[in-house]
DNA sequence: ATGTCAGGCGTAGCCTGA
């Protein structure tokens, strides 16, 4: 099973891309991040052409996610199921063939001490603790796929320097992200990448992807049971060198 | 800090967010 994340900076501008990219690479299951539209704007007929349904959690202007998939998606459950309202669409998750997959898209956090930046801290408690009251880490089988908006380590980082201290990469942030992961997730990404230096994101500010300034953020964290099931990850750094990319390029993990 | 995008508002060009 073939399982990508990707967050496409607006639905309507990736549309095409979305498409071209679902024939092209044939995954079984598709996490998207920030559709920047409402659930009516999706292309929900273009990609069943392709073979796939969605589920959709919108939102207009900022935010809203999705999972495509070419197998029937049953139990779609939108944001936290906890009695704290959350006004951003940033989480969706669905079972495909026993494996519950959520598609998320942490804040970006602006600027560290800022409100933003307490929310995307807030935010990562009620993901921790959302996983702690639906799953069994050692029997059920979650991928947390999506943009979490933090790179683990410095060797996920071009240019570690410039980025260390900020909401993508600074101590507290990391530990925060330690902290979801301790309910029983793995990083399956990076055992097949060792050497660090493999990146899914780059900023269109600075040319960063022609300069290889990127960062790792984008993630597939899994359940141990389907974390041993991984026999392949990579990103495609080719749809960020498409004309008119979104600035995030697509993570792909493939399970036995 | 910011050399770029995208959406909203509203129909030019500024604002926000990333």
């Amino acid at each position: 099973m073939k399982v990508a994340t990707w967050n496409v900076n607006s639905i309507r501008a990736r549309q095409q891309h979305v498409i071209d990219w679902l024939y092209a690479a044939q995954p079984d299951v598709l996490c998207l991040q920030e559709l920047k539209a409402p659930a009516a704007d999706f292309p929900f007929a273009e990609v069943r052409e392709c073979g796939y349904e969605a589920a959709v959690f919108g939102q207009k202007t900022y935010n809203g996610v999705a999972i495509v998939s070419r197998l029937p998606l049953t139990k779609v459950q939108e944001g936290f199921d906890d009695d704290e309202d959350d006004p951003q669409a940033r989480l969706i998750s669905a079972e495909v063939e026993g494996v519950t997959v959520l598609s998320a898209y942490f804040p970006n956090g602006g600027e560290v001490g800022s409100d933003k930046y307490d929310y995307k801290l807030r935010w990562m408690e009620r993901l921790r603790a959302l996983l702690g009251r639906r799953f069994d880490a050692k029997t059920d089988q979650v991928a947390l796929c999506g943009d979490f908006n933090v790179a683990p380590s410095d060797d996920d980082i071009g240019r570690p320097a410039e980025w260390r201290d900020s909401v993508l990469a600074c101590d507290s942030v990391r530990e925060a992200l330690h902290a979801v992961a301790s309910f029983g997730l793995d990083d399956v990404f990076r055992p097949f990448h060792p050497q660090g230096g493999v990146f899914s994101w780059w900023d269109y500010r600075g040319r960063g992807f022609e300069r290889g300034n990127g960062l790792r953020i984008d993630h597939v964290f899994c359940t141990a049971k389907l974390a041993r099931r991984t026999v392949g990850a990579a990103v495609d750094r080719q749809e960020r060198a498409r004309k008119s990319p979104s600035d995030h390029a697509p993570v792909v993990v493939e399970f036995a």
